[in-house]
DNA sequence: AGAGATCCTG
DNA sequence: CAGGATCTCT
C-alpha cells in the first residue's frame, strides 16, 4: 500500500535478455577447427606409406604384418590379451619406425615393385584397423586363420626381441637417454591408439544404444523408459543400426588411421635424429622399448577410460586470471608430443561433439598443437567436479559477475548451453555431416547426470537472482542436469523450500522490527550489514564466496516491508495473509548472470 | 488430472 | 531439506 512497488523496468536488469545468446562465444574456434586443422592434418596421409617404403627391402626385417595384426589384436582385445601380445605391438612400432634404409626407395628399377608393395602393405595395415574396428567375431576369425608359420614367426620374433634386449643391456648414455624418450613417446602413443580402439567400441555400443532410444525410450519418460529400454533396443537395433553403424566404424577406422599416420611419423622423426651409428642396430633399440614397456601397459590403461578425469596442477600460464571467461581459449600450446597425456574418452567425446565425426581426431589435444582450451584434460562435465575445484581457488570468488575463479582453466565441458546456442551454425554443419546432431544428442544426454550437492550450492546462489524460476530457467542453468519429472520436481522443492525459509525470516524480522517500535516503513532498511541479511547470506552462501547481488538486497527490503505492513495493518488474521506479498514478491525475479548458464561455473 | 505452491512435520 | 497433505490453477 504504501510501498512503491518496482515497475517492470525495475526488474529487467541491464543483464541482458534471458535468451541473448552468443553465438560468437564459441564460433571462431569451432570454424578454425572443424575446417582448417583437418586439412593441415590430412597433409600427412602417406607417412604410412613412406614409412613403409624405407623398411621394404629389408630382408632381415620380420613380417612386420603379422606384427601388427598381433598388436592390434591385442590392442583391439578388452585389456585382457597377455603382456607378450602388447609387447610385439611395440616392436612392430619400432620395427617400421627407423628410417636407416636409405637404399630403399633409391634405386630407380625398383619402383614399380616398390609401389605394389607399398600398396599391398597398405592395404593391409587398413585392413587391420578395420578389423580393430570390427566386431569380435570378425577379430576371432583373424585369429583363427593364422597359420602355425605365422605364429611361430611371432613367437621367434619375440624371443629375438628379449635376446637383442639382453645384448643391449650396457648402452652408453647418450643412446640410453635417447631410447627412454623414445620409449616414453612410444609408450604414451601406444596408449593412445589403446584408448582409441578400447572408444571406438565404446562409441559403437553406445551409439547402437542411444540411437534405438532417440525417438523413443527417452521421449517417453525415465522410469518407464528403463525397462523396455532393452527390448526396443534388440528389436529396433537390427533394422536401423547397420548403416550407422558401418558409417560410424569407417569415420572412427579414418581417424585411427590416421592417428597411426602421425605416429609413425613422430617415430620416424626421432629416429631421424639419431647418429647413424645409432641408427644400425635396429632391433636393440626395439627390444628395448618393447622391454620397458611391458610392465606399464596394463595399469595405465586402467584410467583412460574414465569420464572424471584427473586435473593436473593448473598451469597458470598468464600471470593473471582473465576478467571475463572464455568458454574456449584461443591460446594454443606448442606440439610437444611427449607430454600429452593419454587419450581419454572424454576427449573423443568432445572432439565428436564439437566437430562432428566426419573432423579429423588428429585435433585432438592429445596428438595435435591445436588445443583451443588452455587446460586439455578439464573436460569433466560436471558442475560437481568444478565446484570441487572451485575450493582450491573460491577466495577469487568473490566479486559479483566475476565469472569463474577457474580463470584460464575455466571450462564448460561440453558447453551444452552453447550447443543450443548454437543451433543455427549446427544446422548447416549438421548438413554436411548428418551423424552430427546426432552425435549432439547422444553424447549430451550420455553425460548428464542427476543433481548433486553441488547443484544444491548453485541453485541457492542462484535463489538470489529470481525467487520463483520456471522449470524452463531451470534446465536453462543445469545444463548438465539429466532432466524428468523427478529432477525437476525437487529443483522446484529447492526453491520452495528456500522461499519458505526467506519469508520465515521476513516474517520474523518484521514482527522483530514492530515489536522494537518502529513506526514508520521507512525506517526498515536491508543491507549488508544487517542481521537479516546475514542470516539470509548464512543460508544461502554458506561459504560467503559469492558476492550477493545489490539487488536482492532491494528485494530483501521490499519484502520485509511488505510484512511490516500486513502485520502492521493486522492482515496476518487472514488465513492467507501472506498471498498477496506472495504475488509482489515473484515479480521481482532478475535476471540471472549468462556465467550460471555453464555447467562448470562456480 | 497434473503441475506447482504452500504448509506442516521430521 | 525431503515427504506428505492441501490448495489453486489450467
Amino acid at each position: 500500500m504504501n510501498l512503491n512497488l518496482p515497475d517492470q523496468n525495475m526488474h529487467s536488469s541491464s543483464e541482458g535478455c534471458l535468451e541473448d545468446d552468443k553465438p560468437e562465444v564459441m564460433l571462431p574456434c569451432f570454424r578454425r577447427n572443424m575446417f582448417e586443422e583437418p586439412l593441415a592434418s590430412f597433409s600427412n596421409g602417406s607417412i604410412i606409406s613412406q614409412l613403409l617404403r624405407k623398411t621394404i627391402h629389408n630382408k632381415r626385417a620380420l613380417d612386420d604384418n603379422h606384427f601388427y595384426l598381433s598388436g592390434s589384436l591385442a590392442a583391439a582385445d578388452s585389456g585382457q590379451e597377455d603382456q607378450s601380445s602388447i609387447s610385439s605391438q611395440d616392436s612392430t612400432v619400432e620395427a617400421v619406425s627407423p628410417s636407416e634404409s636409405v637404399a630403399a626407395g633409391a634405386s630407380p628399377e625398383g619402383e614399380h615393385l616398390l609401389a605394389d608393395h607399398l600398396q599391398a602393405k597398405r592395404a593391409r595395415v587398413e585392413n587391420i584397423i578395420r578389423v580393430m574396428a570390427g566386431s569380435p567375431s570378425s577379430r576371432q576369425l583373424c585369429e583363427g586363420e593364422r597359420s602355425d608359420t605365422e605364429a611361430r614367426e611371432i613367437r621367434e620374433a619375440r624371443e629375438s626381441c628379449r635376446e637383442n634386449k639382453r645384448k643391449q643391456r650396457l648402452p652408453q648414455h647418450q643412446e640410453h637417454s635417447t631410447f627412454n624418450t623414445k620409449e616414453e613417446e612410444c609408450h604414451k602413443l601406444k596408449e593412445q591408439l589403446h584408448s582409441m580402439q578400447m572408444l571406438l567400441r565404446q562409441l559403437q555400443e553406445k551409439f547402437l544404444q542411444v540411437y534405438s532410444q532417440e525417438e523413443t525410450v527417452y521421449e517417453a519418460g525415465d522410469a518407464a523408459g528403463v525397462e523396455s529400454e532393452h527390448e526396443i533396443l534388440k528389436e529396433s537395433a537390427d533394422v536401423k543400426n547397420p548403416n550407422f553403424q558401418e558409417t560410424l566404424k569407417q569415420e572412427l577406422s579414418k581417424a585411427v588411421n590416421d592417428c597411426i599416420d602421425r605416429v609413425f611419423k613422430k617415430a620416424s622423426s626421432t629416429d631421424t635424429d639419431m647418429s647413424p651409428q645409432q641408427q644400425t642396430p635396429v632391433k636393440s633399440g626395439s627390444s628395448e622399448y618393447c622391454e620397458s614397456t611391458k610392465g606399464q601397459t596394463s595399469q595405465d590403461q586402467t584410467e583412460a577410460l574414465s569420464l572424471v578425469v584427473r586435473k593436473p596442477p593448473v598451469t597458470q600460464g598468464s600471470s593473471v586470471t582473465p576478467a571475463v571467461k572464455r568458454p574456449y581459449p584461443m591460446h594454443q600450446t606448442p606440439f610437444q608430443f611427449s607430454y600429452t597425456p593419454p587419450l581419454h574418452e572424454s576427449h573423443i567425446l568432445e572432439h565428436l561433439l564439437k566437430y562432428g565425426p566426419h573432423s579429423n581426431f588428429g585435433t585432438l589435444p592429445c596428438i595435435a598443437p591445436s588445443m583451443d582450451r588452455t587446460s586439455p584434460d578439464s573436460v569433466d562435465l560436471s558442475w560437481d567436479a568444478m565446484a570441487m575445484r572451485s575450493k582450491v581457488s573460491s577466495s577469487h570468488f568473490s566479486h559479483h559477475h566475476r565469472p569463474s575463479p577457474m580463470g584460464a582453466v575455466a571450462v564448460d565441458g561440453l558447453c551444452l548451453p552453447h550447443v543450443k546456442m548454437e543451433n543455427g551454425e549446427l544446422q548447416s554443419l549438421a548438413d554436411r555431416n548428418p551423424y552430427m546432431s546426432l552425435n549432439i544428442s547422444f553424447i549430451s544426454r550420455e553425460l548428464k547426470k542427476s543433481l548433486t550437492p553441488s547443484h544444491l550450492k548453485k541453485a541457492k546462489l542462484m535463489f538470489f537472482y529470481t525467487r520463483y524460476p520456471s522449470s524452463n530457467i531451470l534446465k536453462t542453468f543445469f545444463p548438465d542436469v539429466k532432466f524428468n519429472r523427478c529432477i525437476t520436481s525437487q529443483l522446484i522443492k529447492w526453491f520452495s523450500n528456500f522461499r519458505e525459509f526467506y519469508y520465515i525470516q521476513m516474517e520474523k524480522f518484521a514482527r522483530q522490527a514492530i515489536a522494537e517500535g518502529i513506526r514508520d516503513v521507512k525506517e526498515i532498511t536491508v543491507s549488508r550489514d544487517s542481521e537479516l541479511f546475514r542470516a539470509l547470506n548464512m543460508h544461502y552462501n554458506k561459504a560467503n564466496d559469492f558476492h550477493v547481488p545489490d539487488r536482492f538486497l532491494e528485494v530483501a527490503e521490499i519484502t520485509l516491508r511488505e510484512f511490516y505492513n500486513a502485520i502492521s495493518a493486522a492482515k496476518d488474521s487472514d488465513s492467507s495473509w501472506k498471498k498477496a506479498i506472495y504475488k509482489v514478491i515473484c515479480k521481482l525475479d532478475s535476471e540471472i548472470p549468462e556465467e550460471f548458464k555453464t555447467s562448470s561455473y562456480l
